[in-house]
DNA sequence: GATTAGCACTCGACTTAAATGAGTGCTAAC
DNA sequence: GTTAGCACTCATTTAAGTCGAGTGCTAATC
């Protein structure tokens, strides 16, 4: 346990560090004008702290820096919560005044807001198809041997795949066989749907279609969700004015990892309900384990609809962004409610 | 005019420049095989293409390096055109053989190749909508005031919208409007459907909607093509390995550069048909004036239907590039086209 | 006349050494 | 318990010195 000085002077260090990047002597801390200790004092305290794990010294004669055992102690209990300048929160609330009309450019917008505010990476996760459920399934024939099938969810994210007709099915039986599936499914999660299929509805179509295996098949494909993610993301180059990403092949490890989409499905596939701070090397993925990762979820009647992610470095404001995503998530809410 | 000998001595050192990154001095290219001329004898012919301006020097006692109106006529002059390795050629008929079946990430996957095979950053600009024609439109309700219209081009790309059904409006109103325009606008340009709508079709829904203005504005919401352009790019930090790109601040500018897409469609609209190449300060960009651009767009039945760019430092396997994307584009419209 | 060998000269890159100064740890005094 | 004082540490900065790749010019050679 710390004491209340310890405290204080753990949080200032964290505090100017977030700002300085540059290791913080005693001397800078003495002077603050809420510390009443010479800088010996806070010395001593310093090298308590550090004795204890919070915080690390990159060399002897230098400041000290916070470690991930300091950052994580700072945000688990030094933070103020709900501390968001007015000014901030207008602006998010002027954002969604907007009311953008493509659910997609929206997430778009919010991935880019934060980032601007920031001065992060952000990543948006598009509302899963895991929480929709079917509201329209159409057929539409291109030319003689291709077509789109177009999955509306009861959220009105559109998704469509454009299927090559197998030869010997003609386009008014594909037509009949998806207006089966639409009067059946509609109203059906879009996860199940390929299950529902295959168990239900399969020998129903046979009814129809004399080369049942090849339109299997071709539905089988048009179903297939796992690859339906959507993943926005916005100021990945933000990275490049951290100065503790100075080096360019560092740099480079994290910007690839960042615009790998499967990155993103992985890292907010664990994500718990609410905002959640990972530091460091809490990080599974080892080209990040010098940057923090705060995640929130935004969630509909319990559902949890989608997640935000900003990547920064572990020197991260965390008191400002998980304020800033706490806002942020509510209002998100809301505007998909309304 | 150069002389065949002054010819061959800029080829080389364009050559090796380009996979060096270094200065070239008089004595390598002396060295090489192909080359039957003292160290003293090339310094002469380096003078004098560098008082042509071919060739520039860094600083007294470097190498020469080629500048950019060396690299003009290296590629105007120098360059072999249909020399790609079999090894490469053999790549791109396999790539095309999976027969991706959505459009979209088919392009993603052209530019993940280029990338690849290149290590430069790749970029492609859908088939343009501007070509295309209307196959099918469609409004399907989501709940009370909420609906999506859904454009199905004749292409097969599908563009969907959110739209908020104005109050007043039935959603039968709504359905009975998009199935009249439906039938009326098939087989016109996408890009004149909003002026179609205006000049002939609006007078006629009048007939079907008491709040004729709102449905106006919403539909002219949804005929707004300006923000339909997508833009698939892969390798962006691939800017990050090349030795010219060292320093984080430059690199910062061109990499915002080009993960806006604006950049992009500006870039491509002046595109003209085939094979350009812009080298370095031809760019109008100034963020990219170290930077060489080329662009092959590719065509149906002589409408170009979609930009591939390759980015990279100026000293860019142009002869490499320029044949991959002469393979690539040949063998991009026959997929379309198949 | 074209080519080449020889040589002095240039200049960035690298190496080494010294100076600087921010910051610590410890001890003794307050 | 707190603080002043002081010796010590060590990354960073600065300056000087060395190295070597490469040039330009001149005179000799083909």
């Amino acid at each position: 346990m710390l004491t209340e000085r310890q405290k204080m002077i753990l949080s200032a260090i964290v505090n100017d560090y977030i700002h300085s990047a540059e290791p913080i002597g005693s001397r800078s801390i003495s002077k603050r004008n809420d510390v009443g200790f010479s800088p010996a004092t806070i010395r001593n305290e310093m090298s308590d702290l550090e004795e204890m794990g919070f915080l690390e010294q990159p060399h002897t004669s230098a400041g000290r820096i916070p470690s991930h055992k300091g950052y994580r102690y700072f945000v688990d209990h030094l933070i103020n919560v709900s501390k968001t300048k007015n000014q901030e929160i207008s602006s998010i609330k002027n954002f969604f005044k907007k009311r953008l009309d493509r659910t997609e450019e929206n997430l778009q917008e919010v991935a880019s807001i934060l980032s601007d505010m920031t001065q992060y990476t952000s990543i948006a996760l598009g509302p899963e198809l895991f929480n929709t459920t079917l509201k329209h399934l159409q057929f539409i024939s291109i030319n003689d041997d291709t077509g789109v099938v177009i999955i509306v969810t009861d959220t009105g994210q559109v998704e469509n795949k454009k299927v090559h007709i197998p030869e010997g099915i003609s386009i008014t039986d594909i037509e009949k066989c998806i207006n089966i599936l639409n009067s059946r499914l509609r109203g059906e999660p879009i996860i199940s749907l390929k299950q529902k299929l295959f168990n239900e509805l399969g020998n129903e179509l046979k009814k129809y279609v004399s080369q049942h295996h090849e339109l299997m098949q071709m539905l089988d494909d048009v179903f297939d969700t796992s690859k339906q993610e959507r993943i926005y993301m916005s100021g990945t180059t933000n990275m490049l004015t951290q100065p503790e990403f100075k080096d360019v092949s560092t740099v480079k490890n994290i910007l690839d990892l960042i615009n790998e989409t499967q990155t993103w499905i992985n890292l907010f596939s664990n994500a718990p309900k609410g905002i959640q701070v990972t530091i460091g090397t809490e990080n599974n993925a080892k080209q990040i384990q010098d940057c923090s990762l705060i995640t929130a979820t935004y969630k509909i009647e319990g559902h949890s609809i989608g997640t935000i992610g900003i990547l920064g470095p572990t020197r991260m404001e965390y008191e400002r962004v998980i304020n800033l995503l706490n806002h942020l998530t509510d209002d998100l809410v809301k505007f998909y409610y309304r």
